[in-house]
DNA sequence: CCTAAGATCATCT
DNA sequence: GATGATCTTAGGC
């Protein structure tokens, strides 16, 4: 599976988030060459209250419905951009953490600090150090500026419940690599 | 160490 | 008009 390969990634996403969330972790994304591995995930599920597709399709979830591998983009709490993954119609995957390996310095700038391992630390701070804008709602990620490739070794996944919810608050749906110091909270 | 509040806006009711 | 898949700062212990 490599970079090009859009057609064994489309299979790689077309599958429950819950499933497809922890064979994330260890994976390399990367936009316009700034990136690292990532270190945490977050499921949401068409039948999930905690989902945006809960309610249906709207302007904003639309990209959830549409097909697997493409970007979803949302603001989140008026102010930071928040990048999901989309798998199966209605269900996507929130990207949390990365560790930063490629482009520091370029997200150093973006995000006025020098601290790596807050770089990233979460999908607010991730977005901003990327770059990340509503402007890649909806594109495909097999192709640029998006570069991502598999794990290159299997990661050693912890779960457990999703942050920042006032809803489905008990659903263990939270993946992060073990012991990771670019988690944006221990697991 | 910790908890609390403010920033700020697209979306939905 | 209320809400939120967040982050930062300020202040208490």
């Amino acid at each position: 599976m490599a970079q090009g390969d859009a057609t064994v990634w489309q299979d790689f996403f077309d599958r429950d988030a819950q499933t497809v969330a922890p064979e994330l972790i260890g994976a390399q994304l990367a936009i316009d060459g700034v990136g690292g591995v990532i270190v945490e995930t977050e499921a949401y599920a068409p039948d999930d209250p905690a989902s945006h597709s809960f309610r249906g399709e709207t302007p904003r979830n639309r990209a959830m419905f549409g097909p697997p591998a493409h970007a979803y983009v949302y603001r989140s709490y008026g102010i930071h951009w928040c990048l999901n993954l989309v798998c199966r119609p209605g269900s996507a995957v929130l990207i949390r953490a990365l560790e930063p390996t490629t482009g520091i310095e370029a997200m150093r700038a973006r995000r006025g600090l020098d601290n790596v391992r807050l770089l990233c630390a979460g999908p607010g701070r991730l977005c901003q150090a990327l770059g990340v804008t509503d402007a890649l709602d909806g594109l495909p990620v097999t192709l640029p500026p998006f570069r991502i490739e598999p794990p290159k070794a299997p990661a050693i996944v912890g779960s457990g419940v999703r942050i920042g919810l006032t809803k489905a608050i008990d659903v263990p749906w939270r993946f992060g690599l073990g012991g990771s110091p670019f988690l944006s909270r221990k697991l």
